[in-house]
RNA sequence: UCCCUAGUAGCUCAGUUGGUUAGAGCGGCGGACUGUUAAUCCGUAGGUCACUGGUUCGAGUCCAGUCUGGGGAGCCA
């Protein structure tokens, strides 16, 4: 008998009368008083359930049909037919219902067929996944993935691995996790009493990555297109609904490409992904427009329509300190934009993505190109309204003397940054990139509040379940 | 890490100035009903009121501490 996806059974590639096999979970059981049982069966494949039509004269149908609860497992089989019911076309007359997996005891599963909070489903992550929230997510998280790796191959941009291991402590973006093998409990000493480092597994000290972006760069430099899509990790003890300690990100690598370059890959690349959801999962996202956010696919369309707005730094400090509004930090040319600053500018004065440029250099990273004007770097920020920061980038410094002096400047060591010095040493080009948190980008799209309900299982501090 | 806030049935919540036996909806279970869309109707079971200590004749309610969750901030993607 034929395995049939659930999906392809409501797109009617099955043709009525047809004799095939579902497989999957009951979402819900209902009785009919005409002595029949209606079974929502769904399988992950799409948003929509498949209905399948028990009746009563089944073999099993008192011992078994009618005690199905949610999320029983079944494997039924039976004839296409057209629904003479409201609310799909196609549906499944049974004529064979195996129950594959009972629930134990439907009172205390914690599934049940209603509406719960994400943070009781958060609490349950290995069983969040059939409920109809986490499957949409995941079928627009998936959507999200496959468009960025379509958007750059069809670019001409080549996917780096960049390595999850790192002996590079100078990365700068952040506290990182240390991974060794050494025994805790009885570290090896130097004769200084210091932690021997060389006795572990790498023969130095390793940490997880907290950004590919270096590695990156040495195959820009070599390939001129490239970006990584992989999981990143931060110690940080950030407990927000924007910071996961895991996380996966995107970063582009560009060679033979300044600011402005990027910052129009940004954009072109954030609409080519939204317009992939939209055409290719519009079940999930009618679903978010109705249950979670009411504007979910209006906002899509009008970002995939408009242009981003480009603005720099400082004109962005001239509209704060001159639009009338009252800040809890006050705003003045030098000082980071802050929260209410960045939400204020996209959310009300724009109220659109913004792409905002040329901040000043002391709040910058040691890697960003300085300006002509020697006060700014050639950075990007893209603001999206709601959300914040989304992704994060800027033209590298590829001249050697003012790479130096920069790090000089800020009190970083050369002989740390050897190798990626020698970029700058040997057949030097100018080159830009940025950072995109993936999970921001589906928080964003799909309307879910908290990066911690748009990736399977979540680890933030003092919490790595599952 | 800081500020604010919450924790009551399997789930979502109500519970008055501290006062008798802590309630509802959903879900579960039992029953009714000629095709239902989170069906409907009747019945029924289900509670260490997060934990520890305190105030009081009396605490779900007030106080202190702890744990866990949420919102905001910082750091950032």
């Amino acid at each position: 008998m034929t395995h049939a996806v659930i999906k392809d059974v409501l797109a009617g590639r099955y043709a009525v009368g047809e004799s095939i096999t579902v497989k999957g979970w009951i979402r819900t059981r209902r009785d009919s008083k005409a002595g029949i049982s209606f079974l929502a069966i769904h399988d992950g494949s799409c948003f929509d359930a498949v209905q399948a039509v028990a009746p009563s004269d089944l073999p099993n149908y008192e011992a078994e049909v009618k005690r199905l609860t949610t999320s029983c497992s079944v494997a039924v089989t039976g004839t296409v037919a057209r629904s003479e019911g409201q609310g799909q076309a196609f549906e499944l007359q049974a004529t064979v219902v195996e129950v594959l997996g009972w629930v134990e005891n439907p009172d205390t599963y914690p599934m049940a067929p209603k509406r719960h909070s994400m943070e009781y489903l958060r609490e349950h992550a290995h069983l969040r996944a059939r409920t109809n929230i986490m499957g949409a997510v995941t079928r627009v998280r998936h959507c999200l993935a496959q468009a960025v790796h379509r958007f750059f191959h069809e670019q001409g941009y080549y996917w780096i691995s960049t390595p999850i291991i790192t002996g590079s402590d100078a990365e700068g973006a952040g506290e990182m996790f240390r991974i060794s093998t050494l025994d805790l409990e009885n570290l090896p000493r130097t004769d200084k009493g210091n932690i021997d480092y060389s006795k572990d597994f790498f023969g130095k000290e390793t940490f997880l990555t907290v950004s590919g972006q270096l590695n990156g760069e040495t195959y820009a430099c070599a390939m001129s297109k490239i970006y990584t899509f992989g999981p990143t990790f931060r110690a940080e003890n950030s407990n927000t609904s924007r910071h996961l300690a895991e996380f996966w990100m995107i970063e582009p690598e560009v060679a033979f490409a300044e600011l402005k370059d990027i910052a129009q890959l940004a954009e072109d690349m954030l609409k080519y992904v939204c317009k992939a959801v939209l055409t290719e999962r519009a079940d999930d996202m009618a679903f978010f427009a109705e249950r979670i956010d009411p504007t979910a696919v209006t906002r899509l369309q009008q970002l995939v329509d408009s242009s981003f707005v480009r603005m720099d730094y400082t004109d962005a400090i001239e509209i704060l300190k001159t639009c009338g509004k009252k800040f809890e930090y006050p705003v003045e040319w030098g000082v980071d934009l802050q929260s209410e600053h960045e939400r204020y500018l996209a959310e009300e004065h724009i109220g659109a993505p913004i792409i905002m440029q040329n901040y000043p250099k002391d709040i910058k990273a040691f890697y960003m190109r300085l300006n002509a004007d020697g006060k700014t770097v050639a950075a990007m920020d893209v603001l999206a309204p709601g959300i914040g920061e989304i992704i994060g980038g800027s033209q590298r410094e590829e001249r050697l003397e003012e790479f130096d002096k920069r790090l000089a400047e800020m009190g970083l060591d050369k002989e740390d940054y050897s190798w990626y010095r020698d970029l700058r040493r040997y057949g030097t080009v100018p080159h830009a990139g940025f950072g995109l948190g993936f999970e921001r980008l589906v928080s964003y799209v799909t309307g879910v509040g908290n990066v911690r309900d748009v990736i399977a299982f979540p680890r933030t501090p003092g919490n790595a379940e599952f």
